[in-house]
DNA sequence: TATATTTGCATCGCAAACGATATAAACCAC
DNA sequence: GTGGTTTATATCGTTTGCGATGCAAATATA
């Protein structure tokens, strides 16, 4: 028995299973909204800023653009955001939030800061905690971006 | 434009995308030894306490046997495991780990702590910082683990 | 200008995660 | 025992994550 091969000694796990459950509790929410976590995602991203190619979209969740073409097209029969050649250049695809991809940011603020605030209550961490863990995480991140 | 709805904001975002690189991380050294990280994850449950069935790993990995089921096939079709029916209990599958699955073992210390090490070797972090974010992770866990 | 390389995106295939549903054994009330 | 419920797994369908591959537009180079 390797002690360095225990499922307790990983941050690998822990950090496998809070995702998984944290991205479960936001679930709920997202359901009412019709949309998953990764579909929520890049609603943020354009919020944030519209009208960006896929390449950009991908790069600032850190995904592939193989990962986000197909996502980008389901929210596109969603009727969340639109896409269009771009004028410059024609390899670009330009994402473009619809109308509805515009409302959906008011309804994801009436719903989910709440929502996980309750969701959250239980947890002793405190709000200073969530800043250490955040700047944490961010580290673990930035060393294991660059492949 | 709402604070709470940014991308930089989010506890959230930072542990889905810290949890998918450092799996990735992973997936050089798993890829040596012919398995995916999740297969990893059930062999330290099995490397921990062999002969469990499936219930038991769902549990310890806190997913659920809809998940498990699938993987233990293909565990078993990479003759990592074996499972058979419960002697007491004829509705359990006992899993347990062949010549190859506990031999495993051994090649994964040979190479992954020594390899996470030098992984992480530009990352910031030191021991203690790595102890409190477990323990935070774990506090996390357990409070969104009771839905 | 002709050729080669790079870049942006899409397609395909596989392995997860997970909700919903099905199946079979075990258990319990009668 | 019979019948209904619970429990342990399995199956199915959808969405993701990503490597491998392909294609077309843009760019670099000869």
């Amino acid at each position: 028995m390797h002690a360095e091969l225990q499922l307790d000694n990983q941050i690998c796990f822990r950090l496998y299973t809070a995702a998984r459950l944290i991205t479960q509790a936001y679930t709920p929410m997202l359901t009412e909204l019709g949309i998953t976590y990764p579909q929520y995602l890049v609603l943020m991203v354009l919020w944030q800023h519209d009208c960006l190619p896929v390449n950009d979209i991908a790069h600032r969740l850190l995904l592939e653009t193989n990962t986000v073409t197909p996502l980008l097209q389901r929210m596109e029969k969603l009727g969340l955001v639109a896409r269009q050649k771009g004028k410059e250049d024609k390899r670009q695809q330009i994402v473009s939030l619809t109308e509805k991809g515009k409302a959906a940011e008011e309804q994801a603020y009436a719903l989910i800061p709440q929502g996980m605030g309750q969701r959250l209550a239980a947890c002793p961490l405190k709000v200073e905690d969530y800043a250490r863990l955040a700047q944490q995480l961010d580290m673990l991140i930035e060393s294991l971006k660059n492949k």
